[in-house]
DNA sequence: GCAAGGTC
């Protein structure tokens, strides 16, 4: 299920975002094809027990009361409804969980719902508020949605934080000693006791007193065991850290690589927080699964004949087991970014079962002058896990024997001049790091959420994955700073937890714990929008007015006035007499059509063109595509669900080739040709697609190639008596004409038609040959779109 | 067009 606002406040010019922090939230079915609910309904039908076996989380508890809530056992008399509580699906702990079932817990559920509104209102509030002032505003936002969010906007924090850090920062000089020594055949540079000082003169001095001295007396060595510990489990976070700074892979991919490798049953499942194994862990049996393995086989057949270490006890966050092995593979059966994601997770897991690293250290110190410098040996003992990550060896580093009170020559004494350095940006490592730390998302957002802010364009992804914010999210952080610094803080996560936490634990009944925190949230976004003008004073520095953007392009239909394109995201005209937006299809190249107007309102047609060779191209009305004239456009087209609707941008709209328009020229009406083989559209013709013509479907992706080389095909007023579609005008090539006697002009239907059709290809379209058509719809402006089943066994695709 | 949390 998901929660949303009612229908009433998804417009976005007709609601005031404040309405919507009391507006009343509706849960619906996720994906309503699928019947989930009435599915589970069936199934309890009969039964005299519900038992839960969801995940042991608060939103698991949750999906408890979704799932009663769908079988109706909760009204039911005499049927009982129990929980099963578990952590991992070996035998034992089934049954150890089947014989302590426990009950619901209702407290839990209702945090999780609290969260959800909390959430919902507070994020949808912000961001509608901020998106509509600025890109009303600003030409060059560069992003179609300026979005606010309880965990976006502290993530985008920490790396705008670090990018002041980095241009606050003011470089110091400092200056090291260094004595250098010949002995027993190595060059030693030694490291001084003061590791480093601010003044140049008071080091000149030092170095002089070392430079007099001339020797070094040893006057200690020490010697020590070290030991570098075997890793403890791995979870989600540990692995998308490695994939971002040692694979190169971004969280998102990383997430994705590692689901494919569970849902081919190479790894277990890739979402968890523990790090320690349940008690029930199978290590032999993950261990035998690898022993075939080519690249690992030998390292595995020595851990289970010398005997594998037990792991170390790592956390236990009671959701999953940490993430191993499942089973072998090879290069070839995963392809390279996969195998190198499998590849880290077998040798963490065979480093988790392996001894610890031990080796020596030996620390040698020295005095001269009055001064005290030092120099480390390390020596390794035992490679342990580190053979099988040798990425975390321990390097060697050898040194002379000394004995204690030696003198020895000193060959010179140099003076390293160095400057103090800021910090490089965030990489995405330590952004995950830091997210973790403050709580900010889960394993399973942590991506999303970083993902989130890159493809709004608040930071970009640069070399080393380093996180480096743009002016637009500078300029939106150091705006929270300037109003309600709370408002980027990763605190206003943890406060949001704090207080669904009380639900959970049933200390503070849900309703008053949303009422409470929604209505602070209510006053900031009130002191919010009021001081909006403190963030604008940035953006005015770093943007252009709407004005200023931009390029003339075409004639606005009331002023009759030019309007400007404004091609940033999200592409929009721009009327600066009347002061009016309208966005046009997004993600494509927008053209003037041959200074036609629509007859509806007198604005100019404009062209818009996909990119790619298959690229649909179209007229469309600026006035009309903002604002349907026809009732029920939007809706039909505006569902966002569809390929082509998200493809078309801002609500889908009403291009062109949807309009009903009887007579205008380029409307459905006129340019649609026959029914989609495909979908409930109509193929409509590309009037900008010579010499390549073609149909296109009005709904989705289907493509049809009409006869190629043709000079020029335009649709006619005719209909086809035998299956009603639009009677097609080719001018043929004198060069390539198919027709007798070198005549280029020929009209036809291309169904029914022998010569057209025989010249006409499908493209796009796999299920095409058990469709049938429908005969062509809209006729008229009436009973068209997806009302029209009209069936004509005649007409037929079938030899396409 | 919007959040964060799940999920094959």
């Amino acid at each position: 299920m998901f929660s949303d606002f009612p229908g009433r406040y998804q417009d976005w010019n007709a609601t005031n975002p404040m309405e919507l922090f009391e507006a009343p939230i509706i849960k619906t079915e996720s994906t309503p094809k699928a019947h989930i609910c009435r599915h589970l309904s069936q199934e309890s039908r009969g039964c005299g027990h519900l038992v839960l076996w969801l995940d042991c989380d608060r939103e698991g508890e949750n999906i408890c009361f979704e799932v009663i809530e769908c079988t109706g056992f909760h009204s039911k008399d005499g049927k009982k409804v129990y929980r099963a509580r578990f952590s991992s699906v070996a035998e034992k702990d089934i049954l150890k969980a089947m014989n302590n079932l426990v009950e619901p817990n209702k407290n839990e559920a209702l945090a999780v719902d609290a969260r959800q509104e909390i959430d919902l209102k507070v994020g949808v509030a912000f961001t509608r508020f901020q998106t509509s002032y600025f890109s009303g505003k600003y030409g060059n936002l560069d992003s179609r949605v300026i979005s606010y969010g309880p965990c976006q906007t502290p993530t985008l924090g920490f790396c705008v934080q670090r990018h002041l850090q980095i241009t606050t920062f003011k470089p110091e000089k400092f200056w090291v000693l260094h004595p250098y020594i010949m002995h027993k055949g190595y060059e030693l540079k030694l490291d001084w006791g003061r590791r480093r000082l601010f003044d140049s003169d008071v080091t000149l001095m030092f170095q002089n007193f070392v430079k007099d001295a001339g020797v070094l007396k040893v006057t200690g060595i020490s010697e020590k065991q070290e030991t570098k510990g075997r890793p403890t489990g791995l979870n989600t976070v540990n692995l998308l850290k490695v994939a971002s700074s040692a694979l190169g892979f971004g969280p998102q991919l990383a997430m994705q690589l590692a689901e494919r490798l569970y849902t081919q049953g190479f790894i277990s499942y890739p979402r968890t927080e523990s790090t320690a194994y349940p008690s029930s862990f199978d290590y032999k049996g993950t261990l035998d699964a690898l022993v075939r393995n080519p690249v690992w086989g030998d390292y595995v057949r020595q851990l289970l004949s010398d005997g594998y270490h037990k792991p170390r006890s790592g956390t236990d966050a009671g959701d999953h087991p940490p993430i191993t092995p499942i089973c072998s593979a090879t290069e070839d059966m995963l392809g390279h970014d996969m195998w190198k994601l499998y590849q880290y997770v077998c040798q963490h897991f065979l480093g988790t079962l392996s001894p610890d690293c031990k080796y020596s250290r030996i620390n040698v110190e020295f005095e001269s002058g009055g001064e005290s410098f030092h120099c480390v040996g390390q020596h390794v003992l035992a490679k342990g896990f580190t053979s099988i990550m040798p990425w975390l060896a321990v390097t060697e580093i050898n040194i002379p024997q000394f004995a204690e009170g030696q003198k020895i020559d000193i060959s010179r004494v140099e003076i390293d001049e160095g400057s103090t350095r800021p910090p490089d940006y965030l990489t995405e490592s330590e952004l995950i790091s830091l997210m973790e730390k403050n709580g900010i998302g889960t394993d399973a957002s942590i991506p999303v959420h970083i993902n989130n802010i890159c493809e709004r364009n608040f930071v970009q992804v640069q070399a080393g994955r380093r996180l480096v914010p743009t002016a637009l999210g500078i300029s939106l952080i150091r705006g929270y700073q300037c109003i309600d610094p709370d408002l980027c803080l990763p605190d206003i996560r943890s406060f949001i937890e704090q207080q669904i936490g009380l639900v959970a634990k049933g200390q503070a009944d849900s309703s008053l714990v949303v009422q409470h925190v929604i209505q602070q949230f209510m006053r900031k976004f009130s002191y919010f929008v009021e001081k909006i003008e403190n963030m604008d004073a940035l953006f005015e520095a770093e943007f252009s007015p709407l004005s200023e953007s931009g390029r003339v392009l075409s004639k606005c239909g009331s002023c009759l006035r030019y309007m400007k394109h404004i091609s940033s995201q999200p592409s929009r005209l721009y009327c600066g007499t009347c002061e009016e937006i309208y966005y046009t299809p997004q993600k494509g190249t927008i053209k003037l059509y041959k200074e036609l107007t629509c007859p509806l309102d007198n604005f100019e047609l404009l062209i818009f063109s996909m990119a790619g060779p298959d690229g649909k191209s179209f007229p469309f009305c600026p006035y009309c595509y903002n604002n349907p004239p026809f009732e029920g456009i939007d809706q039909l087209f505006g569902s966002g669900k569809s390929a082509a609707a998200a493809n078309l941008g801002k609500g889908g709209g009403m291009p062109c080739f949807l309009c009903p328009h009887p007579t205008c020229q380029h409307s459905m009406i006129s340019r649609g040709v026959c029914a989609c083989p495909e979908c409930e559209g109509t193929l409509v013709l590309d009037p900008i697609s010579a010499p390549k013509w073609r149909l296109y479907c009005n709904m989705c992706n289907c493509l049809v190639a009409l006869p190629e080389g043709a000079h020029k095909i335009s649709t006619t007023r005719e209909r086809c008596p035998e299956c009603d579609s639009t009677i097609l005008e080719v001018d043929f090539n004198k060069k390539n004409t198919p027709l007798k006697d070198g005549a280029t002009s020929y009209a036809g239907c291309i169904l029914c038609d022998e010569l057209l059709h025989s010249l006409v290809e499908m493209k796009h379209g796999k299920s095409f040959f058990r469709r049938r058509g429908r005969g062509r719809r809209g006729r008229g402006g009436r009973g068209g779109g997806r009302n029209a089943k009209k069936q004509d066994p005649k007409m037929s695709f079938r030899d396409f």
